[in-house]
DNA sequence: GCTGTTTACGAAAACGGTTTCGTGTTAATA
DNA sequence: TATTAACACGAAACCGTTTTCGTAAACAGC
């Protein structure tokens, strides 16, 4: 077992000092060019590598940042991260992540962990549990210590920091802008139980195409389901009993679901109705017929939010002058596919 | 903004030394009562946390661990990692995941970057081009430093480690010889084109229940697609021209594709063709009907790989006596579902 | 009053680097 | 020849901890 080297090491067996030994291996005009060659020979022959921990300690910056999500089985949060993790790469930073679970005393946990000199700074999107809490100290210490934080996704207007979200409102209002430009009159909406953020937005986004076009809002098109839904029986009534054109999902799993009960009942998708969801992934692509989304970009989002905080991290030598905070918004867009185009 | 406090503060104010902090701080008997209770009164009221940069370089730990896949928006390898990451927090230890996007180049320098001090271990998938390559001299080097390593799922012989992987051989056979045994005789196999281990093993389990049950494995009956086939034609003329009654698919995704294929053609699924996919996630549980198929027990995985991980880091306080390494195995299990259950 | 023990704390080394400053040797200049 | 600048390198401080060891002061025992 070939135990890592050190500065100590090579300067010992090469009867110079350490602070030689530093130089010569970051090629300094200081020492003379015998010695460097020397140095830097045996370095290479040994395969130095300066460690990172000493090296974090000295420069106070660890090159790492701290991610913490709701979940990691989820395609957009995934999505996301991967836009994080090859942003911060390319960058020279490693990413820490921890999962809250939707808790928000692990997501207190895992930030006190992190705060304590492991990371340079955090993206996150808030717990579930944290938004219903409205409790945000957590998020005040870190930023209080200095440390930048930048949000994605689940926002506060609570903490003054850097966020990137989407236009969920938006979104919402375009696709159903476009149902309803396509003849459709029923639109239904198929939504969570315990309103989130991004669900009341996208309702918002719904009422105001309605509105808007002249089409009153019916209470009894709106389908709220519990997040994790086991039961089809509530969407199986709904279905059933409505007479319903169009359908727009806050997420892909309740318009694939919600399409399937359809299709059960004899209705043909596009035909008869139409459907949208939101969060482009997996599910969409391979549904029959495959599901128009809302496509939230999460892999431009996560390289936004990681380009955001390490330009806070090196910009941060100084104390930071005026402290001065970004929110940018990402354009969601729909890709259709089959299950609102009847063309072939 | 409060800066974090160090000991150095916390000395210079008491007007004791640093031991003395400390020792305090670590309720040590060797300091007097009433000194105690002052600094550690100072210490709770100014929300002092020592520095774990500081702390991981004294001890050589960094209770990070690093964990190398190839792909973050992959169902399976995301539940993997909750069960990495759970298992990991519930020890004290942080995450650090890279994701080496299936190239031999990106492995090798994020495994670099991490094994100078940053982690105190690796836990792996390799990425496809490593296996192609048949190039682990970066395992190599990391395991001679004396970094313990977990493979799990894409794992090598060259390479003496610690793995986990689940038996995917007897998982295809297991699956295979249930089709036969509810009455299917034309058994097709969807696999991938560049054989990965896997699916190779999988072939294997095929090949072996259907001579077992004296049935003539058909070449014309296996398809190979590319692994992200984005044409279907292939996949239109195999079922197209063939008298299939069912079908094993290596992965989820071929085998909602090809069971869309089907349906098109007017197959009932199950009554005309049954099918079973490899890897139990979010596609299978929404299909239409939900698709019966392989669970990998992912999250079980990870937290195997993280126990075996993180006891060996723990144990390696004394130079290890002799190495000894295990395999473990994970049994998968079928889930049944709609595409294969005739019944209700 | 002298020795021997506690008690309670501080000095210093160590972890592995970086960096500032000082200094001995040599070469150039007056 | 004396002065000085350039060169090449080492000593030491520092980052924030932990931990070993040394030692003053107080106290006990004889």
């Amino acid at each position: 077992m070939k135990r890592k080297i050190t500065l100590k090491h090579i300067a010992r067996e090469l009867d110079v000092s350490i602070s030689t030994v530093s130089k010569a291996l970051k090629n300094s005009e200081e020492i003379g060019q015998d010695t460097k060659d020397k140095i830097q020979a045996f370095a290479k022959l040994y395969n130095y590598r300066p460690n990172n921990i000493a090296i974090s300690l000295k420069n106070k910056r660890t090159k790492n940042i701290g991610v913490v999500i709701p979940d990691i089985v989820h395609h957009f949060f995934t999505t996301v991260f991967r836009g994080i993790e090859h942003y911060a790469n390319k960058r020279g930073y490693n990413v820490i992540v921890c999962v809250s679970d939707e808790s928000f005393d692990k997501e207190v946990i895992n930030m006190e962990m992190l705060a304590n000199g492991s990371i340079d700074g955090f993206i996150m999107a808030l717990s579930g549990e944290t938004q219903l809490k409205n409790d945000y100290n957590h998020l005040k210490e870190v930023t209080e210590q200095g440390i930048p934080l930048v949000l994605f996704d689940r926002v506060t207007d609570e903490i003054q920091c850097d966020k990137v979200i989407i236009n969920d409102e938006e979104a919402s209002y375009n696709a159903v802008k476009k149902l309803i430009a396509s003849g459709r009159k029923k639109i239904a909406l198929v939504t969570t139980e315990n309103y989130l953020n991004v669900s009341a937005k996208r309702a918002e986004g719904y009422n105001r195409a309605l509105k808007e076009a002249g089409i009153p809002v019916d209470k009894s098109l709106i389908l709220q389901l519990p997040y994790q839904q086991q039961d089809e029986s509530m969407s199986e009534n709904f279905f059933r009993k409505r007479e319903i054109d169009a359908v727009l999902c806050v997420n892909e799993i309740f318009a694939v679901k919600c399409m399937g009960i359809a299709q059960k009942f004899g209705k043909r998708v596009p035909e008869d109705i139409a459907f949208i969801g939101f969060t482009d992934g997996i599910l969409s692509r391979h549904s029959t017929p495959p599901l128009t989304s809302v496509d939230q970009h999460g892999e431009r989002m996560g390289e936004i939010a990681a380009q955001m905080l390490i330009d806070k991290i090196e910009s941060d030598h100084g104390e930071q002058d005026e402290e001065h905070y970004e929110t940018k918004v990402i354009n969601a867009t729909l890709i259709e596919r089959g299950s609102t185009l009847s063309g072939s």
